[in-house]
DNA sequence: CCACCTCGAGTTCC
DNA sequence: CTCGAGGTGG
């Protein structure tokens, strides 16, 4: 063989695993990729051809070598240079906890009380597995488990497979380095690995702990490469020649990253107890919205010559400690399950259960969405389940504990039939909610119907609450929205007299009937300002299926009055932003059903009138041209581009209803167009349609100004608010915003102008951060509209 | 046609 | 907040 190709295969090899390794890093570990992959799988190919030739090339940082190798029959143990600590777990959960590890730090040190604070370095206690790598020159040659602390496992072909551990350094490592760190998996890689595993009819995991700690122990590296697995360094064990050491802790970790390692963003170095204690609080807050499961905080005092002054007791260092955070998940019983009849009909299961104590509440309700998902969670009437609280807040049933089950427990059946008016519940095809086929018949449609139209985000009427609601509507005061402006002061308060009669409420005291008659006056009169909603208020307040308050905004902003909506054909809904034909239809249907058309007009009637009404927008014009509308009325075959060509040649859409079967046939179109053509127009009512939809057409159009107000600065940006701003409301912050032409939206993705966080943000916060998308705090979103502070 | 983004709807507790 | 489903752009 050539001499000369071979040392430029061995150099083009070299380049090509220190071009991959870098890609590798950028890709995993720095979470910005420097190349597509596509860019990146070419390299790849090129490198595996190169070594499969010239097998001699092959070296333990080259990244072909992440996946395969043999199936191991049994894992080899391996003795640790340094033996792998434990850590002394602080059981008291509270601050006192952070304060009595201090204490124990200075009294050992001889410190009095007067003397200084200690620093401290303050990191996360991930919920996974410890992993000690050995680097040898900056190359990967070996990882093992703690085992015993003292002998561990080799499991470096499984570690091999996670992407964001280097195969080879980067900077100047010493030459030897063994670091340690964290195998975990994140919580969406668990779940979508479950998914998956539901697809393939596989068994699916338990908790992500259990997962990453068995792929790390797969004997079969092809397995393990299948489970999603991340790392975080978090510290060192053997080192051999490394001048100019880091001297603290935090420094350490700042170096392991510098060398491409993935270390935890969530550190910091802390002063005394009480800086530990804040930590442990910011972290609190954020647990739930972190992308991985944590089981604590570890405090190390961050002065390295300081620690080996503090020294070990057994296997536990004095200077290092995990501080828990109180359990959040629960055992309780599942007492029953029970079915709620929402403000579409839909059915859904709510677990009752035994009063547990989780994440600082007392749960007693949680929902269980819908028949598969209880299915999926296996639940039985009886089981005893895993309570958590989902995002700190709305709790969850996680699974049920199948090994506790006496044999007496009980399947749930859905009903067949509404719990509540006895009519049939329907379960469409592809759909997950069942629903209750009453419509407004069915009393607790009611009831909720008219809940959402008093909603604060909707007519806003102050007093009317659930349990009114349910007894003006129990005892037949209310059978339609309308008939709210119809109550007078003496019906309410007989309702109320009849209402506690049939609780068996004690005979009321003039007290109670002075608080009666506040109640029902202040009522009154709530109803009464509820009169003159903004537009897009009144059009969510109605309930209409599919449309919220963002489809209610774009069909005020764009038709401008209550008559426009209502009058408005289907093609036009959905030639508006955001509306399809979904969406069209159930608009159109809800405006044609006569029910709805009385309780309109008696709203009317009753004085109910947007106060913010306006002509339609000037950009209705380019929205409502021939070919949209033509390409919205379900006319088979017409597609966009068939459309045009009909468009050029009809004049329009009075002109296409009049058009004769042998006209028709004389447009220059393909045959199977012309056919659905002269079928569609075939139809009864369509050419009347046709005239219709172009009579209301004109008209709007001709009520609209002829040009857009100039571009407002914020146009075509979109923000998401999170947590709590310090002065002004989620509602101020977006009137503001929208003021200046931008938009609010309620997720964070990569075309997230802004996100703008407050205290206590979220999980939005989180995968802005995840994003990169720019972050302002109140007086930045200030700021940046040329607001003044309030 | 699919993947990605939004929006809608339902729910809990204090 | 989370899930499911509608809308849209590639």
């Amino acid at each position: 063989m050539d001499l000369f190709s071979q040392a430029d295969d061995a150099a083009r090899a070299a380049e090509l695993r220190d071009q991959l390794n870098r890609y590798a890093h950028a890709y995993y570990v720095l979470d910005a990729p420097l190349v597509p992959d596509a860019e990146y799988d070419r390299l790849f190919r090129e490198l595996q051809s190169l070594e499969r030739a010239q097998p001699e090339l092959r070296t333990p940082d080259s990244p072909t070598q992440r996946v395969g190798g043999p199936v191991l029959k049994e894992l080899t143990p391996v003795r640790h240079a340094v033996p792998m600590l434990s850590i002394e777990t602080e059981t008291d959960t509270t601050p006192a906890g952070a304060e009595a590890f201090d204490g124990r730090v200075r009294r050992k040190l001889g410190l009095e009380a007067h003397e200084a604070a200690i620093e401290y370095a303050a990191e996360l206690k991930f919920d996974g597995l410890a992993i000690n790598l050995r680097y040898e020159h900056g190359v990967l040659v070996q990882a093992a488990t703690r085992g015993d602390g003292e002998v561990g496992e080799d499991v470096t072909h499984n570690i091999r497979t996670v992407g964001s551990i280097p195969l080879r350094l980067q900077g100047r490592p010493p030459a030897l380095l063994e670091v340690r760190g964290e195998v975990y998996m994140r919580r969406d890689d668990f779940e979508r690995l479950n998914a998956r595993q539901r697809e393939l009819g596989e068994k699916t995991f338990v908790n992500p702990r259990n997962t990453a700690a068995g792929a790390v122990r797969q004997l079969d590296p092809y397995v393990a490469a299948q489970r999603p697995l991340s790392f975080f360094a978090y510290g060192v064990g053997a080192i051999e020649g490394w001048q100019d050491a880091p001297l603290t802790h935090a420094a350490l970790i700042d170096t392991l990253a510098s060398f491409g390692l993935p270390v935890c963003e969530h550190r910091c170095v802390a002063s005394g107890a009480a800086g530990l204690v804040a930590f442990h609080a910011r972290i609190a807050a954020l647990r739930n919205s972190l992308p991985f499961d944590i089981d604590g905080i570890v405090y190390k005092v961050n002065s390295l010559a300081l620690q080996r002054e503090l020294g070990f007791r057994n296997r536990e260092p004095h200077w290092a400690v995990a501080h828990k955070y109180p359990a959040q998940e629960e055992l309780t019983e599942l007492l029953d399950i029970e079915v709620q009849v929402g403000r579409t009909g839909a059915i859904t299961p709510v677990a009752r259960l035994k009063p547990v104590f989780v994440g600082g509440v007392t749960v007693t309700n949680a929902t269980l969405h819908n028949e598969d998902e209880l299915r999926r969670k296996d639940l039985k009437i009886g089981d005893w389940v895993i309570v958590r609280r989902a995002g700190d807040v709305i709790p969850e049933v996680v699974m049920s504990v199948a090994e506790r089950r006496s044999g007496a427990e009980r399947e749930f059946i859905m009903p067949t039939n509404c719990p509540v008016c006895g009519s049939h519940v329907v379960r469409e095809e592809g759909e997950a909610i069942a629903r209750c086929t009453g419509g407004l018949a069915c009393r607790a449609q009611r009831a909720q119907a008219i809940m959402h139209f008093a909603g604060r985000r909707m007519m806003d009427i102050d007093g009317l609450g659930e349990r009114y609601i349910e007894s003006l509507v129990e005892l037949g005061y209310i059978e339609r929205i309308a008939d709210l402006y119809a109550l007078t002061l003496d019906h309410l308060l007989e309702m109320k007299r009849r209402a506690d009669e049939r609780d068996g409420v004690t005979p009321e005291t003039v007290q109670q009937g002075k608080v009666a008659t506040k109640w029902a006056e202040n009522l009154i009169e709530a109803i009464a300002a509820s009169k003159r909603p903004p537009l897009a208020r009144l059009l969510f307040a109605l309930g209409i299926r599919h449309v919220g308050e963002s489809t209610a905004k774009t069909l005020a902003e764009w038709l401008g009055s209550l008559e426009n909506v209502r009058r408005a054909p289907r093609a036009v809904f959905a030639c508006l932003p955001d509306i399809g034909g979904v969406v069209a239809d159930s608009l159109h249907e809800f405006f044609a059903e006569p029910n709805n058309e009385r309780v309109l007009d008696e709203l009317v009637r009753a004085g109910v009138t947007p106060d913010d009404e306006h002509p339609p927008s000037a950009r209705l014009a380019q929205q409502l041209t021939m070919i949209e509308l033509l390409t919205r009325l379900d006319i088979r075959r017409l597609t966009p581009v068939r459309a045009q060509q009909l468009a050029a040649q009809v004049s329009s859409l009075s002109a296409l209803a009049a058009l004769t079967p042998i006209e028709l046939a004389a447009l220059d179109l393909p045959a199977d167009v012309l056919t659905a053509l002269a079928e569609w127009l075939a139809i009864p009512g369509k050419p009347d349609e046709l005239r219709a939809l172009e009579a209301y057409c004109s008209r709007l159009l001709a009520a609209a100004p002829q040009q857009e107000a100039s571009v407002a600065p914020m146009a075509g940006k979109t923000f998401v608010l999170t947590g709590t701003l310090p002065t002004l409301s989620r509602e101020q912050a977006t009137a503001l915003i929208e003021a200046q032409g931008g938009k609010v939206s309620g997720s964070v993705s990569k075309k997230t102008s802004y996100v703008v966080a407050g205290a206590e943000a979220g999980s939005k916060l989180a995968k802005a951060q995840e994003l990169g998308v720019s972050i302002l705090d109140q007086n930045g979103l200030l700021t940046l509209l040329g607001v003044p502070a309030p």
